[in-house]
DNA sequence: AACCCGGGGGC
DNA sequence: GCCCCAGGGTT
């Protein structure tokens, strides 16, 4: 959940879930229509699907116990390097290196006095960040914890509070005096308006108002966006059927056949 | 390496 | 309005 979403819109999803699903089995055996609504608006809901079969995977494969090294937690479905050794670190105490983008943010300005990381992470950033680790497991879990909370809180993207910092005393960025980012010119912030990712949201938002078993739409109100729009009138006539192919291919959606074709629902 | 994938809140 | 967020998978 916590995958591209700030904590504070995960948490009340969060708690709501494991009262619902308290272990990978009772996820596993739950409705993916379920799945999705409970999921609600935390967005990226191909996550939702991915978790509910790491639960299926754990439930069948690991005796229903979460795996507790990083390369059994990355052989699993929407585990990736993050992910994996996030969990390693903070649920078994283990020595990983938890490079999220807090982290990497904290390092670039620390040690190499740049703004911001740079844009894709690469092997070398990896193993520079993993030299920095403490070599004690539960003091690595310490600094792990330690450079992403300060990354989350105090050395922030947009506006840090360097004079709360606690290495404002030897941080190359600090004493360069703060210079722009020179990635600036290559981040390219995402559209969204007009974009088939805003039209598949509307349709997954339609779609979950259902009840999971009720064949919640046709082709045609889904091409209309969902909402009764004429689409005549869209820019692109075209890119609602298109987004409902995608949400389809994803397994995001149902697509009804016999009787209910030309109908769509959860999955 | 580049691209695709949601949605909300801070500023 | 723009930017950012505890990234992962596919091509």
């Amino acid at each position: 959940m916590l995958q591209q979403t700030p904590v504070a819109r995960v948490e009340p999803v969060w708690r709501a879930w494991l009262t619902r699903w308290p272990a990978p089995a009772d996820l596993a055996g739950a409705r993916p229509a379920e799945v999705l609504r409970a999921w609600d608006r935390l967005g990226y809901p191909r996550r939702a699907l991915r978790l509910q079969e790491c639960a299926q995977v754990i439930t069948a494969e690991h005796d229903g116990v979460v795996p507790d090294t990083e390369a059994g937690l990355l052989a699993l479905p929407g585990i990736g390097r993050y992910t994996a050794a996030a969990v390693a670190a903070f649920a078994y105490g283990r020595s990983a290196v938890v490079l999220d983008t807090n982290v990497r943010r904290v390092l670039a300005r620390a040690l190499d006095g740049r703004a911001l990381p740079p844009p894709t992470l690469g092997r070398a950033e990896r193993e520079r960040a993993a030299s920095h680790l403490p070599a004690d497991p539960a003091t690595s879990v310490r600094w792990n914890v330690g450079l992403m909370e300060l990354g989350a809180l105090v050395c922030t993207a947009r506006s840090p509070r360097c004079t709360q910092c606690p290495l404002r005393e030897q941080c190359a960025w600090l004493r360069a005096g703060r210079p722009a980012d020179e990635h600036a010119a290559r981040r390219r912030t995402q559209a969204w308006h007009g974009t088939d990712r805003q039209v598949r949201g509307r349709i997954m938002a339609h779609l979950r108002a259902h009840p999971p078993e009720e064949w919640a739409a046709t082709a045609e109100l889904l091409a209309a966006g969902a909402d009764g729009a004429d689409p005549g009138a869209l820019p692109d006539p075209g890119q609602p059927t298109r987004a409902l192919a995608s949400l389809v291919a994803d397994g995001l959606v149902s697509a009804g056949t016999g009787v209910q074709a030309g109908w769509y629902r959860l999955p």
